[in-house]
DNA sequence: TTTTTTGGGTAAATCGTTTTAGTTATATTC
DNA sequence: GAATATAACTAAAACGATTTACCCAAAAAA
């Protein structure tokens, strides 16, 4: 039960034949390379036989590619992140390609160390969830020709891949949605940050407001303000300030605690309000009110973020594959968000 | 702005000294190998002046040590499983090591597939959440001395290290809670799984039912039944065929779905159930009614883990360092689980 | 004076691969 | 029959570190 691992020199000598033979039949050279089918055969079993496995950090370290790829987002507990992060999981595996995830907490500094790190592992490629200063360490990423995607957001400024939404489309229609159902003050509760997602989002719920002569509420909160209390005040008072009928919650992170605010300051508007969030969560679903939600397309972009980096990977001497996807979000409609509405 | 790699080679060059000279230096072996304070200087500043990092694929490749710990889970993009990866994720930066998050999917072939892949890159670590049928791969890995923790459950046949908590004392004082609010019907829906943290947790809400000579009512829905519609009939059907007046889901997965058939099918009853479920989730505290819910200790947890983790690679000579842990879990109650009976 | 110690270093092997540039023997072409 | 091609294989350099086993000069001990 205690095996050593061979090497590929152990093979060779056991044969009698080359560590290079060896390595040429292994990596499937054996014809172009000319080794007669006889010794080819012979390394092909006796390999199996001994359940050979190359050590992939020499491989990398002569190759220098290492099969890895890093998927760096906000934070991997978060329920888009770690679904999405399921996703590509399933794809690498299946390509042969191994995933380290990490969080960068939306810090440029945490992020950089991140980057740096994985650069001395020579990882292969890069998706990533940039948070607002590392522009420049982007930069670098893709003048030195390291494949690197991003999501969710993205930098306008320079040339990189990225997958994101349509998030002012998004949230435009689902504020028509509201409109629709004939909620007059809707309030557009979000974080106070300048990333493209944040900014498409709001934009998406003013031209709403505007196309429909409606009044514009947008609270703006401070960005990860530690104490809970101070937003859930915000939120508050907000609330019953401009008397809203509706709000619109641009994040998860602000769904959770403006849902909180609404069951302990405003039980009797639980049924009346009307509520929207961006990114759904399973659970949203059996929350009574059921909430409607701007759901993004997990799958396809999983699948659009691995094909392009992968693709990156493949092209990587024909300079630049270039994909900058923008996909659309779609508007999960839990009626009951709206109860005394449509019933 | 587009730097070269370093190498230690290069350094060496520079100053015209040997390579060797240059890593004894650079790992702090100037004085145990008597280097001057001189030369020592020169280094360590080129060094730094060049932002040499070094190649962490040819040290590993050396010192046979990456550096990297595997965390193999279930399902990481499950609710407990994310935030307790974002807490091992801390603290093992920290500590200067790499986390590689995986999920088996609870299959015994994907977790051999990823413990071999992870082997051949010689990781370090390993903390799993083992599925039901790996006890010899783990064998393997306690035998060949590589350091190994599992936890969520683990095998009482082999002697391994491990963090659990204390499932069966959790689900009874939980048990306990229902019947203490008056509750008699009691039902516990968990899933066809030997795996011994379901076990436990099923003992523990026998022995509660037991000790207050109640009947006990449990439903063992089939392990990943793939029909979401066959689980929520068989729920439907025992909440109305033992006309339960408290539901005791035995995991997150089983309350999502039990909700949804609450909701549906018994709207009526959504007030008067008495519910807990077993692992905490953001979203319950706002749901409603509030979910009362068994929580693990996630921080404990994870220093648990990493500790364990992190002793095993220090005393890796020293033969065995053991660590067998049972943390207790905590009720968090939220009244109006209960809403006729407390208020 | 010879021997031993010590201070300050270095050459070269090693980890396990990949890959370039050969080598040798036989077959083919002119 | 000399030159060229081809088939079948291999030696050795390289990737970038770590580490063992030296080396040499000056100082200390004999």
């Amino acid at each position: 039960m205690k095996n050593k691992r061979h090497s590929i020199k152990d093979i060779a000598a056991a044969l009698n034949v080359s560590v290079t033979t060896v390595s040429f039949v292994l990596n499937g050279k054996a014809r172009e390379k000319r080794i007669s089918e006889e010794v080819t055969k012979k390394v092909l079993d006796y390999a199996k036989s001994i359940n050979y496995k190359p050590n992939q950090l020499a491989q990398s370290l002569r190759t220098g590619r290492s099969k890895i790829i890093v998927v760096m987002v906000e934070d991997i507990s978060n329920y888009f992140f770690s679904k999405l992060a399921r996703i590509i999981e399933d794809i690498a595996y299946d390509k042969g390609y191994k995933v380290l995830f990490c969080s960068n907490e939306n810090k440029d500094e945490r992020s950089r160390d991140l980057i740096n790190l994985f650069r001395e592992r020579q990882v292969d490629g890069y998706i990533i969830v940039p948070s607002p200063g590392i522009q420049d360490d982007i930069a670098e990423l893709v003048s030195d020709d390291i494949p690197v995607v991003l999501f969710d957001r993205y930098f306008p400024e320079i040339e990189t891949n990225y997958v994101i939404i349509d998030n002012s489309e998004a949230v435009h229609k689902a504020s028509q949605h509201l409109v629709d159902n004939s909620y007059k003050n809707i309030g557009f509760i979000t974080i106070s940050s300048s990333q493209t997602q944040m900014e498409a989002r709001q934009r998406g719920y003013r031209e709403a407001m505007k196309a429909n002569n409606l009044n514009e509420f947008v609270l703006e909160v401070p960005f990860y303000e530690k104490n809970l209390n101070t937003v859930k005040d915000l939120i508050k008072d907000y609330v019953a300030v401009h008397d809203l009928d509706a709000i619109f919650f641009a994040t998860n992170y602000l769904t959770q605690i403006g849902l909180e605010v609404i069951r302990e300051s405003y039980p009797e508007k639980i049924n009346e309000l009307g509520i929207i969030t961006f990114d759904d969560n399973d659970l949203f679903k059996i929350y009574f009110p059921p909430i409607t939600a701007v759901s993004q397309p997990l799958e396809e972009i999983g699948r659009e973020l691995m094909t392009t980096v992968l693709n990156m990977l493949k092209n990587t001497s024909e300079k630049s594959y270039k994909n900058q996807k923008i996909l659309s979000a779609s508007l999960i409609e839990r009626n009951s968000s709206f109860p005394n509405k449509i019933g």
